[in-house]
DNA sequence: AAGACGAAAGTGGTTGA
DNA sequence: TCAACAACTTTCGTCTT
């Protein structure tokens, strides 16, 4: 995980601490003294271009947003005549030009185009709702002109192919988001984004690896409002149990669930099961389950161990 | 009264013949 | 394509705090 202490002013707006760090490729602040997850409303500061020496840079730079495949235009275009107040501006001799060019700019907005644009204004309807930075918004716009233009779309909803590419996008930048959250916000069923999901990744050629719970438990945490030590605990713990094989074939947000849940117990800063259960989106019989198993096979004395 | 616990039956998805 | 299977859920009664 590459960190960045964020220099400055900015102190964090829940224990006033100034150890910030950024984390650019979550597109989340961390607060070290109280654990604190800020992703909302995060600006990513980064150049999405690189410089190998002066002369590229001069070559490179430019005014305005940074250019965004998350765009149907990549965000570069101009247009001819947004509102008719321009066409006031022009001598009349002048106007047939700007109505020639005006219907151009529309021939040229194929049917594509336009799907496009209107997946796009989707997908960031989902990214926004979700808290999703816009490195992951980048590379799931990606993906979808990559299912597009192989013609995966057939036979399946826009919605559906979206929700698909924002799942595995997600779990590629380690910032997994559940199928019930996804389900929730894009209105496709959990069973419909789970097929998509395979059937992209298999097609544009992705590594289908399982989440890792470590990557749902810094989340959670911040929904439970616990605190930072809390999250390392639970880090150490679940770090202990993939040693013992424990992770491996159970669903990793039950497992997140139940590492957060001793691990609040341990530090003090209790949940009840139902909580923890409401926020991972597991029942509490399945946190019990995975508890059991951990106090059992990791010898952990259920309460107050440092 | 709320939370934790455990048993039992049901559900949806994966796997292997 | 079908059956077996494990993980997870739902439901419900009991015990603990």
């Amino acid at each position: 995980m590459l960190e960045k202490e964020v220099e400055g002013k900015i102190k964090c707006p829940e224990c006033g601490g100034k150890k910030l760090f950024k984390d650019s490729t979550r597109g989340e602040v961390v607060c070290r003294s109280c654990g604190l997850v800020i992703e909302d409303g995060m600006i990513d500061f980064s150049q999405e271009w690189r410089e190998f020496d002066s002369g590229e840079s001069e070559k490179k730079r430019r005014a305005g947003a940074p250019m965004s495949l998350a765009r149907h235009d990549k965000g570069i275009s101009t247009e001819i005549g947004m509102g008719y107040s321009d066409i006031f501006k022009l001598p009349a001799s002048k106007r047939p030009k700007f109505f020639r060019m005006k219907k151009w700019q529309q021939r040229i907005s194929t049917a594509t185009e336009r799907n496009l644009k209107y997946a796009l204004a989707e997908l960031k309807r989902y990214t926004s709702f979700l808290n999703l930075p816009s490195s992951v918004e980048e590379t799931i716009a990606l993906l979808y002109r990559k299912a597009v233009a192989k013609e995966l779309v057939r036979g399946r909803s826009m919605e559906s192919v979206i929700a698909g590419a924002l799942y595995a996008a997600c779990r590629e930048h380690g910032t997994p988001r559940t199928l019930d959250e996804i389900s929730e916000v894009s209105h496709v069923p959990k069973r419909e984004i789970g097929r998509t999901y395979r059937f992209l990744a298999r097609q544009v050629g992705l590594r289908i690896l399982p989440t890792d719970p470590a990557d749902y438990v810094p989340r959670f945490a911040s929904q439970l409002t616990l605190s930072g030590k809390v999250v390392t605990k639970a880090l150490e713990i679940l770090k202990r149990s993939k040693e013992k094989e424990l992770t491996s074939g159970r669903g990793p947000t039950g497992v997140a669930a139940a590492v957060l849940y001793i691990a609040a117990q341990m530090i003090g800063e209790k949940r009840t099961q139902r909580q923890v259960a409401d926020v991972a989106g597991v029942t509490e019989v399945t946190i019990r389950n995975r508890y059991k198993e951990l106090v059992r096979e990791l010898n952990l004395s259920s309460l107050q161990d440092n």
